[in-house]
DNA sequence: TTTACATCCTCTAGCTACTGTAGGTTCAAG
DNA sequence: CTTGAACCTACAGTAGCTAGAGGATGTAAA
């Protein structure tokens, strides 16, 4: 029977954030102490490393919830699951494919600075001026 | 003279963004019509315009307010705006580096399911075995 | 057995960067 | 003068945690 603490440790996880996961239905109640405090098995170990991990891989804890949800009943359909991952993947490559772009254009604005006076400094010149932009009005995806 | 809906459109901003961005002091107070509606002349144009490069290019808005001060001082010297510059270059190749090894291990959960039953499902499996981790317990960068 | 102290508990608030809604007012065109 | 789009404030909600207060519990050494 393990605490809530060394689970977290075990896990790579805050003390806090596997409460959390409790209160929003990702984890189950946990058995508890005559005091109240929780102990957990090695099915909790397993799940809370199945949600750090796909957390790890970027999946949204309501993906996540899905996913759960499939490895729990063994008879459904793969294909599910491979969807959750495929539309993963795609966000992923997106987000690639935008940073790219800001990677190169930040190179541009440092290597362009020759030390000066922030009057004429082109870091702060590019961030004015918006006509060499990726894309206009495009949104920022985090 | 500028609606703030005006405003909102040239910038690609959502309108509650440009009152949200007053309220945490980003934009300055505009002035008023005599009913009490924002007007918005060209200062505040370029001031939102900068704000907005800055955010698709990745900056948070307290690097944004860091930006802005030293662009309201010319005597300054444009090492800071460098500096910041470079931190947010390297954060984002930081997550460039991220991302690649996500796609990969996606990569490889999609291509190797066969369709058929979740209980054999490729994608569970590699979220279930920690094994291949990139590196254990390392945080997400969002 | 007592005492120390790390760890646990609940509850609440805060973080980033917005976005949405309710209920009401103002402005400009026709 | 009326219509209706756009404006106003104020507050709540989003994701995914994280931090703190104030107190209870568990364990190991003295």
């Amino acid at each position: 029977m393990l605490t809530i603490g060394t689970l977290a440790k075990k896990t790579g996880t805050k003390v806090q954030t596997i409460r959390y996961y409790e209160q929003i239905g990702l984890m189950p109640e946990p058995g508890r102490t005559g005091g109240g405090q929780r102990r957990y098995g090695d099915a909790e170990l397993d799940r809370l490393s199945f949600v750090r991990h796909a957390r790890q891989l970027g999946f949204s804890l309501d993906a996540i919830r899905e996913l759960l949800d499939l490895s729990d009943h063994p008879g459904k359909s793969c294909a599910e699951a491979d969807a959750i991952a495929r539309r993963q993947l795609k966000q992923v490559e997106q987000r690639l494919a935008r940073l790219e772009a800001l990677r190169t254009e930040l190179k541009r604005m440092v290597h362009e600075c020759s030390g000066g006076q922030t009057s004429d400094c082109r870091v702060l010149e590019v961030l004015r001026d918006h006509s060499e932009c990726l894309t206009e009005h495009e949104q920022i995806g985090a």
